[in-house]
RNA sequence: UCCCCAGUAGCUCAGUCGGUAGAGCAGGUGGCUGUUAACCACCGUGUCCGUGGUUCGAGUCCGCGCUGGGGAGCCA
């Protein structure tokens, strides 16, 4: 008999069917004549009560299943006398796989978030974890359907790069020297005997690749692990995360911001209604006005705020921030917060930011000294996307590249596409773990992605 | 990297004024019951994070270190 996932026969709407399915032990209770068994197999958050007459084979194995063990079992589905749920099964032949000993760390009860990212590799098997992990993977598809639909084509850009500077952070190093290498000058690595020839990091943003086929393909995105070797100790910060960078060709920051709005309004909206049942847990147990907060996300019409606006309100607010709110500065955590979650309660997209603050490849603007930059930021998460149109005026880009002291030799083929049809074209970021923050209410990037690389951790 | 907080049984925590550690859950045994984090009775459990100090005496006070968490910066 072919094996069915408990999705599939939870869905049933008639008693009577006979079903092979295999999974883990959520929890036993013993009655006199009888064993209720819940069974788990991850296809879904509901378990299946498997009701064990002692008249069954190895009725004596059945008493011993422990949490945590692996059974497959054969029976016909009934409806339940009991309360709690419409069906069960009644269990016509159980096999053991096999049997948990007692020192199965997961028990039949709340367990701290820190304590379960001690047991990365178990924490899957616990209801939350479970459907946090069923709602990445359902999101990711998200991803991909929003761009096909809109003819966005994938790009799979490079996970190691040569560019000595993308300009957004510390990078590691990849390299085949060995540590003890000989091959040193003047002190330093000896590059030129390194693998590629010279020195190489993994990436921190697929964004100048991006750039490349956007100005071939027309619509293009990337979805795939970026690194960042800051020293970043905060529940927003990983060392490995996954982004999803957009790059649209003859498209402006209006543009750029309407595509960013939508997308996240596409994927709140995706989320609630592919995934209910995994969300309902979390609007219970996790935060109690993530429903309110997904209509928000989903449904309102996200604030458009030049930072020259922003700097005003939050000079007017009257609130005393840590940090003095200026023209030229970068908005700090606080600053984002009072937007986002006090003044406008709902998402803002704050764009025009000075151009010292910002790196070199965004279009500078007709004012001479802001750039066409934008955040969208959001209640709880802070900044969930970071994005710009690009410059793509030869010249200006050139002196900015000076400004800053960027060697123009190492971007010879970023150049090119100015010097060879360049046209207005934009692009953005969007941490994929912060989304699936935001729509399941959980507070630490550490929760969302199995297994995190933070400063100091990489045990799994 | 900086600031703040925490570390006690397998897990979640309590521990008074400095006087030699205890509860729930989990586990074991028995009972009961179409049960729902089942219930009832009984049973065991400790490098009190490490280290140095103060003290007659330290889980408790002080120094240093380690680990974890929160905030800040960096950003997605």
């Amino acid at each position: 008999m072919k094996r069915t996932k408990i999705i599939e026969i939870l869905k049933s709407d008639v008693p009577g069917d006979k079903f092979f399915f295999k999974g883990w032990v959520r929890t036993r209770r013993d009655s006199k004549t009888f064993s209720f068994i819940e069974i788990n197999d991850g296809s879904c958050l509901k378990n299946i009560q498997v009701v064990a007459d002692d008249t069954l084979e190895h009725y004596e194995d059945i008493k011993k299943l422990t949490t945590g063990s692996a059974i497959a079992v054969t029976g016909t589905l009934i409806e339940s006398r009991g309360k709690g749920q419409k069906w069960e099964i009644q269990a016509e032949k159980a096999e053991i796989i096999s049997i948990a000993p007692d020192t199965y760390p997961l028990q039949k009860k709340r367990h701290t978030d820190e304590f379960l990212r001690t047991i990365a590799h178990l924490r899957p098997r616990t209801n939350k974890y479970g459907a946090a992990f069923r709602i990445r993977s359902e999101l990711s598809y998200a991803v991909h359907k929003f761009f096909r639909d809109r003819g966005f084509r994938y790009l799979h850009s490079p996970i190691i790069t040569g560019s000595d500077c993308e300009g957004a952070g510390e990078m590691f190093r990849v390299t085949t020297l060995a540590p003890d290498s000989p091959s040193k000058k003047d002190g330093k690595p000896d590059y030129a005997q390194d693998f590629f020839g010279k020195e190489t990091n993994l990436t921190v943003s697929g964004q100048l690749s991006a750039e490349m086929f956007a100005l071939s393909l027309g619509d293009v995105y990337t979805f795939g692990p970026t690194f960042r070797a800051e020293n970043s100790n905060t529940r927003r910060h990983a060392a490995e995360f996954w982004m999803v960078e957009p790059e649209m060709a003859f498209c402006d920051l209006t543009e750029n911001m309407e595509i960013a709005e939508a997308f996240i309004k596409y994927l709140s909206s995706y989320v609630m209604e592919e995934c209910p049942e995994d969300l309902e847990l979390f609007a219970k147990f996790v935060d109690k006005t993530l429903m309110r907060t997904l209509e928000n996300i989903a449904s309102s019409e996200y604030v458009r705020l030049p930072y020259k606006a922003a700097v005003k309100i939050l000079n007017r607010s009257g609130k005393k921030f840590d940090y003095p709110v200026d023209f030229g500065k970068d908005l700090q955590s606080e600053h984002e917060r009072h937007l986002t979650e006090k003044h406008f309660k709902k998402p803002v997209i704050v764009y025009d930011y000075p151009k010292d603050i910002k790196p070199f490849y965004m279009r500078v603007n007709d004012d001479g000294e802001t750039v066409a930059a934008m955040d969208v930021l959001v209640p709880g998460v802070g900044e969930i996307i970071g994005g710009s149109q690009r410059e793509e005026r030869l010249d200006v880009l050139k002196s900015r590249m000076n400004e800053m002291g960027l060697s123009q030799e190492n971007y010879w083929w970023y150049l090119d596409t100015r010097k060879f049809g360049t046209v207005p074209h934009s692009g953005f970021g969007l941490g994929f773990e912060r989304l699936i923050m935001l729509v399941t209410g959980i507070r630490n990037i550490r929760d969302v992605i199995p297994f995190p690389r933070t400063p100091n951790s990489i045990e799994f």
